[in-house]
DNA sequence: AGATGATCCTGTATGC
DNA sequence: TGCATACAGGATCATC
């Protein structure tokens, strides 16, 4: 399941491979175009937009990767465009790969962006848990939702994350998936940052003091950084790979360990369950 | 307002 | 062996 470090990865390296390539077409196939669930209404103008575009860089926010569009350099610039960002969320089983124009195209693929080179870039979801949309570059934000702060950014620290923690009496475990609290952070790396930090997944926001905070906010960023490193992590049953189709090679110390030794003092990882979602921890180092 | 649970989807795993 | 059911997950929405 892609969080930011996986999302990160899949960024930077398609960062280095297609800043200026053009993007010739884009074809969604019919059932991502017909479902309303993916809420892709406009394909005429989606196609139009981003098609006959250069990517001019790849960000990203939260889980969201944005493509900055702009119009190719042969083109002379016409009436707008140049500002439209190409938004694709991955959901829980979204992959961007890029691959040859001839490589065998697997099922589930919802759309191809054929460059002007030999080269496509492909975007496949068997859960259509994805997101894909266009929109104008300062519209960006707003269409995000109240998406929290960037944990790895400097300015994101304890105090960035106290003030939404003080009115929650909720457990931390459900704060830390909440993207008002903190953007990409999902079920894997919220467990890795408990276990990093120490403290229990059922801790009552409220309940922390400022120096849980401060282990917490530090936790969040080593966990991070550590799965950006490795290049994200691909659990046994999960399709996270990389844009050119790699796996991951971070570990998990906590999530989907339960019954394996805690790496720091050997009791058995733990599994529990919070609103339908699992969460794994070590009983004797998190309190 | 905050908390809770349902919802979208389908491949994989488990249970009988 | 075969079929049925459970489960995984991010973000959003309805309902307390």
């Amino acid at each position: 399941m892609p969080e930011l470090p996986e999302v990160e990865t899949i960024r930077c390296d398609l960062e280095s491979q297609l800043r200026g390539a053009v993007i010739a077409r884009v074809t969604v196939s019919r059932r991502w175009q017909e479902s309303p669930h993916t809420r892709f209404h406009e394909n005429r103008a989606f196609r139009q937009r981003v098609g006959g575009r250069a990517i001019a860089g790849i960000d990203r926010r939260g889980k969201y990767l944005l493509f900055r569009l702009s119009p190719p350099r042969s083109i002379l610039p016409t009436r707008g465009g140049e500002a439209d960002v190409l938004v694709v969320h991955l959901g829980m089983s979204g992959q961007l790969l890029l691959v040859g124009r001839q490589a065998r195209k697997e099922p589930h693929t919802h759309a191809v962006f054929t460059l002007a080179d030999a080269r496509e870039l492909r975007f496949e979801d068997p859960r259509m848990f994805g997101r894909l949309w266009v929109t104008e570059r300062a519209h960006v934000e707003e269409r995000l939702g109240n998406l929290g702060p960037e944990p790895l950014a400097s300015r994101f620290t304890w105090r960035s994350l106290a003030p939404p923690l003080a009115k929650r009496s909720t457990p931390i475990k459900s704060a830390l998936l909440d993207p008002r609290v903190v953007a990409g952070v999902g079920n894997i790396y919220s467990d890795e940052a408990l276990f990093e930090a120490h403290l229990h997944p059922r801790r009552a926001c409220n309940s922390l003091s400022p120096d849980e905070l401060r282990r917490l906010t530090r936790a969040i960023k080593v966990v991070l950084r550590r799965g950006v490193r490795r290049r994200g992590t691909t659990l046994s049953d999960s399709r996270y790979r990389d844009a050119f189709g790699a796996y991951g090679g971070n570990e998990p110390r906590a999530y989907g360990r339960e019954g394996d030794p805690c790496v720091g003092c050997g009791a058995p990882i733990v599994r529990g369950v919070l609103g339908g979602r699992s969460y794994h921890f070590c009983p004797r180092c998190q309190k």
